[in-house]
DNA sequence: CTGTTAGCGCATTCAG
DNA sequence: CTGAATGCGCTAACAG
């Protein structure tokens, strides 16, 4: 099967010219007689010939393609991200291709082979590899791929990786949710999610820690129960069971809206009034976070526009030589339910 | 930038032995002395040399790279399908391109051109471009790109365009809802959300007027409210407002699980108590869809299982000759809380 | 077992 | 303005 494909002799031929007279045709790069143009126009039309990518990128050296490597799509926050990167890669004349990655998965080697035989023109990196370089020790092998190939990462800037970095600004977006609960006159306030080994989490934390501080709050209440539905509704418990009712916090600032989702629903078991008894806030601002009841309160950190960001920088760097900087990316909260902002300030015991 | 890359060549020739030797010792298809693979091997690992897989392609002609047509990966059932596509191709050896396309956009022309253009091993087509193609009469341009190029379509068959199909037993599904209320004691049951645009919905919608009046029950409540929350929070309105209460179905079949987001948003906002006044059944088991509150019955379809599925016989057809079948895929119904299975069966007025 | 040759499809020199 | 020649990096024939 695969029918023949029609070759750039074979337009040639059928149009009476040479085969660099199409190719000016094609590219439009050059100049070529009008005459000659439409009769060779003619022919690419009717057999609607398009050149291999292939035979042009063994020539020019590059492949159009960039790769952009994260833990999957699966994660609403992810597939918003590679949407907006892909949708910008293909505005730009760029493939852009997924290599999922895994959290645990210390296969970073694998796939930078697999880049390296794709040639891709250039690389995003974002979740699961970045933090799979912090336990692997393997900054010095990716440093040495950057060498080779231009690449972006969508995270904070990791001692040792020289390259573009473009992410979230965490701290301030846990500073906005809980100057919001300070605001509804919260003063127990529990951070809730999150793991020792992720860094980005890692960065929620020590915000949430320094902004409690300075809001002269207790930054004890704390509980690293991970990042899913099933670790809000854990968390929750772990967090309140130890301590007597006088002494509960008043609210929880999740790590994202799937701790949230868990979260709530625990206390709803527990019979614990949303948000009377106990505000919440998300982050992520995921598509269902408007339909949980109450709406919850969030935060919205544009994974999208970081996608995009990221493949113009990268785009912007191929063919450039070696910069590396850092890009902050603000983050909104969203203010729905959850944290009784209808309700004003309240005084708590 | 752009350091230069290893060919063959050098290898060959810092091995001292000819290029062909070093493409033998790399396929391992042909018999190569132990010595010498030895001194080859170890330079090409002191280089991590890869071979570009576009000279590769161009002399063989193929990209080992499949490409995948979506309306995109941030609605969550297309993530799925998306996922286990790519790592079934993954683990086939092959890459998977993600080509996505908004359902109103008539764009399939410049689609098939990329794929000519990049020379895809075979493509799998699902969602947009598929409803597209009966809007837009472009039956036989698709057609004439399954004389190139091998496809799967992840859509029931389309009269006139001969492809393998994978499928969702749509009809099951719904079914399968209908009779688990029924079962309930259900006996105004309404369908809630599709349009009629879409072909999936159509078919689901057939399947519940075909499977009601076969339970004897009325297939007259009825509303294509579209495939969104929001969708769901009119439709429920739409459908109940012209209707005396004592008249109101008891149960609501939701054509997916974010149509039953918001049907329950505003059932909530209605004072409705679900399930005890108002049963709910979704679609597609989406990962929020255990934590509404109450948890949402639904219907898993598995669509990861098509995504792989659809590769296996991507993959399998490709070099061989064209073939054309279906392949009918099962869907689980999935009992949580929102139709009140806990309750037993209740008589309703 | 190994080296030589040729060509995949194209764009880019360099001549004319 | 156009054509002929060259080579991108690799593998498959064909010799040796």
């Amino acid at each position: 099967m695969q029918t023949e494909r029609v070759t750039i002799y074979d337009v040639a031929r059928e149009a009476g010219v040479s085969p660099s007279t199409v190719s000016r045709v094609l590219s439009g790069r050059s100049n070529v007689n009008a005459l000659t143009r439409g009769r060779v126009q003619a022919v690419i039309d009717k057999h609607s010939f398009t050149p291999s990518s292939l035979a042009q990128g063994l020539l020019q050296k590059n492949t159009r393609t960039l790769g952009i490597i994260l833990p999957g799509v699966e994660h609403p926050y992810y597939a918003s991200m590679f949407t907006g990167a892909h949708s910008e890669a293909q505005r730009l004349g760029y493939a852009l291709q997924l290599f999922p990655i895994r959290p645990q998965e210390t296969m970073t080697k694998p796939f930078m082979e697999l880049i390296d035989k794709r040639r891709l023109d250039g690389v995003i990196l974002s979740g699961g590899v970045v933090e799979a370089i912090l336990n692997d020790g393997l900054v010095s092998q990716l440093q040495q791929l950057l060498r080779a190939i231009p690449a972006v990462a969508v995270c904070p800037p990791i001692p040792g990786l020289n390259c573009i970095n473009i992410y979230s600004d965490l701290t301030s977006s846990v500073r906005q949710s809980l100057r919001h609960l300070y605001t509804l006159g919260h003063r127990r306030i529990a951070f809730l999610g999150g793991s020792y080994e992720s860094r980005s989490a890692g960065e929620r934390e020590l915000g949430f820690i320094d902004e409690a501080e300075h809001l002269g709050l207790p930054s004890r209440y704390r509980n690293e129960a991970g990042h899913s539905p099933q670790a809000g509704e854990t968390g929750v418990i772990k967090l309140l069971n130890p301590l007597p009712k006088g002494e509960w916090p008043t609210a929880l600032l999740c790590i994202n809206d799937l701790v949230a989702l868990g979260a709530m629903r625990q206390l709803r078991r527990m019979q614990i009034n949303i948000p009377a008894e106990m505000a919440i806030v998300g982050c992520d601002n995921q598509f269902f976070s408007s339909y949980t009841c109450p709406p919850l309160t969030t935060v919205d950190l544009h994974p999208d526009e970081h996608g995009r960001a990221a493949i113009q920088q990268l785009v912007s760097s191929i063919g450039r030589e070696h910069i590396t900087f850092s890009q902050l990316q603000p983050a909104t909260l969203i203010v729905r339910e959850s944290c009784g902002a209808a309700l004003g300030f309240r005084k708590f015991p």
